[in-house]
DNA sequence: CAGTTATATGTGCCCAGGCGAATGTGACAA
DNA sequence: TTGTCACATTCGCCTGGGCACATATAACTG
């Protein structure tokens, strides 16, 4: 997200709001939790197109609510907080909120399980792990 | 807002945000604060069209982030904290950030202005006044 | 180099929802 | 009853953004 500083501050608010105002991306931000996250683990866990996924994860790279890295093939993507402290807090809340919606547990449930699992879904071979679920 | 006491968590959070996510209910929002107010206040101090201050406010309603009461021909519009405690934490917290945001204490200034004045604009005479400025 | 893999982006379709203009409705007044 | 006032709703238009499908691109692999 390129330099924000002077863009009127409503006009934040605004672009956060529409950010968190979908349930796929909601479920995203969810996956990613504290740590980065590989774009195939999304397309696996949410069983969604990969088309639909990566437009999603723009969306929130535009919003400046996630940022993306290179690592290879793959790409990880990672929250970051605001550094507005009233945005920051409520992003906080947003992800206090996530952890204990019980749709967005059976989510994170499903990710364990697919990445401890002694052998990956095809779509998954050779997969970077997130680091938090890499034992 | 009728009983939406059942309808999924995340469904709620998306509606929240939804209603969140747009200038100009911010805007409404950040003028009633703590107290109620009427149709009228909104249309001059926004400087916008009555049919749409009313649409705006009927969604916000729909999203069940605000009340109306009728007093004869006025209808008075209030903030209702949701009762998820997570989303009355966020809820809190915008309202704080739309305090602090310049161009909202713009609005609210205005509001002020016109409330206290000698005599109301022509669309304001014998509007019932906000409560709590009501002097 | 070509081929494969992982991801991003373009295209077309469709619907929510923004807007202004016009019209409907409920409450009061004469 | 008719009028007026305060507000709500409808209509037509247009854009943002959701989706699926197809295609482009970047990085590795042989």
């Amino acid at each position: 997200m390129p330099n924000m500083s002077r863009i009127n501050e409503t006009f934040e608010m605004e672009l956060l709001f529409r950010a968190l105002a979908d349930r796929t991306r909601l479920r995203l931000l969810s996956l990613m939790g504290h740590d980065e996250l590989c774009v195939c683990f999304f397309v696996e866990i949410l069983g969604a197109s990969q088309p639909k996924i990566s437009r999603h994860l723009a969306y929130l790279r535009r919003a400046g609510v996630v940022s993306a890295r290179r690592e290879g093939k793959w790409m990880h993507y990672r929250v970051v907080e605001p550094r507005d402290p009233h945005a920051a807090r409520i992003f906080r809340e947003v992800r206090a909120w996530l952890e204990e919606d019980t749709s967005m547990q059976r989510d994170r449930e499903r990710l364990v399980r697919v990445c401890c699992a002694p052998q990956q879904p095809v779509q998954l071979r050779g997969a970077p792990r997130p680091v938090s679920l890499s034992t």
